[in-house]
DNA sequence: GGCAATTATGTTAGCGCTAACAAAAGCGCG
DNA sequence: CGCGCTTTTGTTAGCGCTAACATAATTGCC
């Protein structure tokens, strides 16, 4: 009967060496630490003492197990190098912090079925929550947070089937800068896309449906290519657009860092910005208000959506009214000296 | 004897559910999923028939628990809006999700208490090792890693007393930029720092050390400021740095943000850069090569630093032999239209 | 002062998995 | 064919914690 003792993890300190210090039972101590306000306070005292003393920390594993709760929230964003999604995770990073939560991170290269394999992975920590980036994923994934009983926000974006979701509307951003930019006079208005993910296609039809209603769509007038976006893709696709059509008077860039590459290539080429060709980005990240010339663009509240779909989150996993199920959190136009 | 069922969490299905469906000992599925080698072909079939047909996802906690690994790693940085960190994410990341690690990440705010917190916090976790970002910490965090048998490996930076770590010399690169910028024949060179953490710090002495070296160190040429750096406080830097000192002849700012804000307010007033006055950066984020002018800076293996360090601590934590305890990845000075 | 209602603390069992041991099956070879 | 050896599968117990129930201590109120 004597086998070899197991190997402990952490420090080795449990709750029940806590609460043999504290001369308490071990529910005693879990309570002190979840419900202090459960205990009377002489106990609560002597336990905490007890656990200063021994450098208790306590199991995540073992408090998982035993009470089907993670206190662990998934969030998947498409990459890890976009500004965008981490400003939106620094923002969900504070309101999970501050309620005890903790974050998985998963990154989806932008990619479905990428996506939904770290669903699966990550499924492992049994997270009560999931924060999305955009409304479309592959297939099985929606059932698969069904059939975990997983409440999840969208972010980024506004659905109109009921999902929580938690952002502002691409289409409309899209349109509202193509607007700005036929105010400025210009008719011949192109559009650079990169990526080409859900939003950017949004953009596109914004842009599309912007100019369809001042009677100037050309669909000539597109540039489309699925690689990540780079600055210097931004300058590549400046030179190919203005090759295949001089005649353009303006370009709308999907983000900004194509925008910063193209107006960079305007200086080295000496084009007049925005006089002979207006430019505009989208997000306003930081670059955009230094570059030379200053960037028009449209700023997204990217921080707060984190906020405020944690919070939404929050809300669902403790079982309260799912609060407002779509919240529009809009964008602003930056008018700069591009424009 | 009958009491109410507990709540399951996931889906609910466990690895007894899968033993049953495919007519095996629980142990044998553990073994079909995590060894497979040893279960025979027609057995591990059976087994993971049984898995896909029941949706079976295993519980991470409960094999925490049994086998005190958590496959499981910890990854603290100083700030997410850091491009410098979230490329070393970037590399963390492809190295552990191949191992199948997940990685749990902190950001302590360039705060080392901060920082403390978060090791105790996600302590709970049990995580297998640490990847941490600079060499100084706060004082009872080694001692609580020491406790806890974790193994650590420390990015960005190259320490001399036994601990494992994979980076580069800051302070020789701070020099090396330093020694470019007299090789343009600028004599009254100033020091633009924001944040001040480790890393900055180090930098300035290197470039305090090559203006030593050369007869041109002048104390009054140091401008810095603990806030956190940003493209507006690099343009105020400078206003701030031509009025107290008219006679500067070039710039090392401790980075792109500081630099690309100096360069733009230089736009501004019509300073020549760099026959007036040169400008440095460090790290060449990617607005370095397309700001006007381009601009001289020091180019950072933060990639590579984090898929070498993830390596270290996955050999550490095999039990391998540490390999490397110390690796300098180097650095490369990008030169530019700005100097 | 006595009884019900309300805390405060304790006991027990089990969450889902895997280490350690045990037993059974297959294998090589004289 | 039978002996030791390896390989495959199973049994048992327990990782550290908390839900559910049980009990003891306290309180309120007529």
């Amino acid at each position: 009967m004597s086998r070899k003792p197991r190997v402990r993890s952490g420090s080795g300190v449990t709750m029940h060496d806590v609460a043999r210090a504290a001369g308490v039972s071990a529910i005693t101590v879990s309570r002190a630490l979840n419900q202090p306000q459960q205990v009377s306070p002489a106990l609560r005292d002597k336990v905490m003492q007890a656990v200063d003393a021994l450098g208790y920390v306590p199991s995540r594993s073992a408090s998982t197990l035993a009470s089907a709760r993670s206190r662990t929230v998934l969030v998947l964003i498409p990459s890890l190098g976009n500004t965008v999604f981490l400003d939106t995770l620094a923002g969900i990073e504070t309101v999970l912090a501050e309620a005890g939560y903790q974050m998985l991170i998963g990154n989806s290269h932008y990619d479905a079925d990428q996506e939904l394999q770290l669903l699966r992975a990550y499924l492992q920590h049994r997270p009560d929550g999931v924060l999305l980036t955009g409304l479309s994923h592959a297939a099985p994934f929606d059932d698969l947070l069904r059939r975990h009983g997983l409440p999840a926000v969208y972010m980024m974006d506004l659905a109109d089937d009921g999902r929580c979701c938690v952002g502002f509307s691409q289409e409309e951003a899209g349109a509202a800068i193509t607007r700005h930019l036929l105010e400025r006079g210009k008719r011949r208005i192109g559009f650079l896309g990169a990526q080409l993910d859900e939003r950017v296609m949004k953009r596109l039809a914004g842009y599309r449906a912007a100019l369809a209603e001042a009677g100037c769509h050309d669909a000539g007038l597109e540039w489309l290519d699925p690689a990540p976006s780079s600055m210097q893709m931004g300058a590549d696709m400046l030179d190919a657009a203005l090759a295949a059509r001089p005649d353009c008077d303006a370009l709308f860039c999907c983000n900004d860092d194509l925008a910063i590459g193209a107006l960079a290539r305007c200086q080295q080429l000496g084009i007049a910005v925005p006089a002979r060709l207006a430019v505009a980005g989208f997000n306003d990240l930081q670059p955009a208000a230094w570059c030379t010339p200053s960037l028009t663009t449209v700023a997204t509240p990217r921080r707060e959506i984190g906020i405020q779909a944690a919070r939404a989150l929050l809300a669902m996993i403790e079982g309260d009214a799912p609060q407002a199920l779509r919240l529009d959190l809009g964008f602003a136009l930056m008018l700069r000296r591009s424009s």
